[in-house]
DNA sequence: TTTTAAAGGCGAACGCCGTTCGTGTCAAGT
DNA sequence: ACTTGACACGAACGGCGTTCGCCTTTAAAA
């Protein structure tokens, strides 16, 4: 036995088959993980099969065995996103303060992974993490006292903007990565023209504008997104009636 | 005179150089008529320069002379769809009332024209058209009482929650143009296998998902805009305050 | 009227993209 | 040991945005 050990060398026109190490198996987690890694490092316009194959070593059509397309793989990457949310105990005492929470746990997340809020505003999620999402939202809500009927559309609601915020400020992310430039340099640059841009109109046809800069260029994301949550929670909250005899 | 009723036929070997009428000169607003005629036609996706160019009997390369990509090209088009809402002149009394107006009217004019909506979420618009609109909605608020600092960023939210919304909207029409169908067969299909989905749920695990379907699955696109729509503004109602002595 | 220079139309090509086809190869079941 | 079915994957198709370079047209200059 063991004639490997002493075995002629391969010659070198026999083109050698494992080029890497065996056949390295594909599956469904392992694409969608190398297509988080690529959003992650490299925003979701670089997104692309090639690049999600090239990622796993391979080529864009070895893919398709494992999902239809690249539809499917954002959904499926999106879900696995949204799955990082700790959904906290109902406690009808504290719902709004809790709702609040997941609303600002799912923005951060969002924001975290790049563009792949854009995902949700495409598609209406169906992914096991998303449903659970949607449940813990209304379970909140429900047992806070809000009527099923108001709970419904404002998980819709809150989805949508929460959704619409993170997908708007990943797309000055990507500017910033196409730029090139510092995170830093790059928003006082766009801040710092639009300003002036701003203070450089006429004053008789947008004095508003011209005599509100300061206003209009106050306040970062986290802040602005807070200020239009708040608006909503505290429209929503003139919904909720006393929870019934239980 | 008119020599040409008897003119003899061209001989075919000499390849006609005047292809159509002369040289139809192109400027930026026939590219950008065109690409909204494309826009409202077969929607955003189908929006290629190659197309335009179509539309206006000629190549892609062509209307790089009016206009230095298709970013451009499509901020162009926003703003002149913007520049359809009529803005109401400013009444301290029903500034409340105007407000909706206004974001019910570029709701609806968004909607209408397809996709373009994802433009201004994916840029600050500077065009003069979106300028005059948030020009007119910081007058009506700030001239109703509202505090400037938070009129300035109630029209980012408001911005933000209108486009989103249109934006969703949009990509369903795009998804009903993809497959062909009738538009109230497409709606009745997504909504009929939604609910079912819901339904099918394991009821132990998702029970208010289950136990809600049909408040899930209520109302139509325009009620649950109008929804966030007030909750944004009875929540905005509660910072105004009497205007100063002027 | 002729010349000339600037402006702009446009065919062709580059390098991307998502997706499909056909072939090759491995590993498990017989 | 052989068969077979799943699947990896190179190559190619048709689309995209954009650029290059040539050529026509036009309007000002001579």
């Amino acid at each position: 036995m063991d004639h490997e050990a002493s075995a002629v060398p391969v010659p070198p026109w026999r083109t050698p088959r494992k080029t890497t190490e065996a056949r390295r198996p594909l599956s469904q987690d392992l694409v969608v993980e190398a297509g988080l890694r690529v959003l992650d490092a490299d925003g979701f316009e670089a997104l692309s099969m090639r690049r999600v194959a090239q990622e796993l070593g391979t080529g864009p059509a070895s893919l398709y065995a494992h999902v239809t397309g690249k539809d499917e793989l954002l959904e499926l990457i999106y879900d696995r996103v949204i799955g990082e949310i700790e959904l906290p105990e109902p406690d009808p005492d504290r719902w709004l303060e809790q709702l609040r929470q997941v609303a600002v746990d799912t923005f951060t997340v969002l924001a975290a992974h790049s563009d792949i809020a854009k995902v949700s505003l495409a598609n209406i999620p169906t992914g096991p993490n998303s449903l659970r999402m949607a449940e813990g939202a209304l379970a909140i809500m429900i047992k806070g006292g809000v009527p099923p009927q108001i709970a419904s559309w404002m998980v819709d609601r809150l989805g949508l903007y929460v959704a619409a915020d993170a997908y708007e400020g990943s797309l000055h992310l990507a500017r910033q990565r196409t730029s090139g430039q510092d995170i830093g340099d790059y928003m006082d640059g766009i801040f710092g023209q639009l300003a002036v841009f701003y203070r450089s109109l006429p004053a008789d046809r947008f004095p508003m504008i011209v005599g509100h800069v300061d206003e209009l260029m106050s306040g970062g994301g986290v802040e602005r997104f807070e200020f239009g949550l708040d608006l909503l929670l505290s429209g929503l909250a003139r919904f909720a009636r006393p929870i019934p005899e239980v």
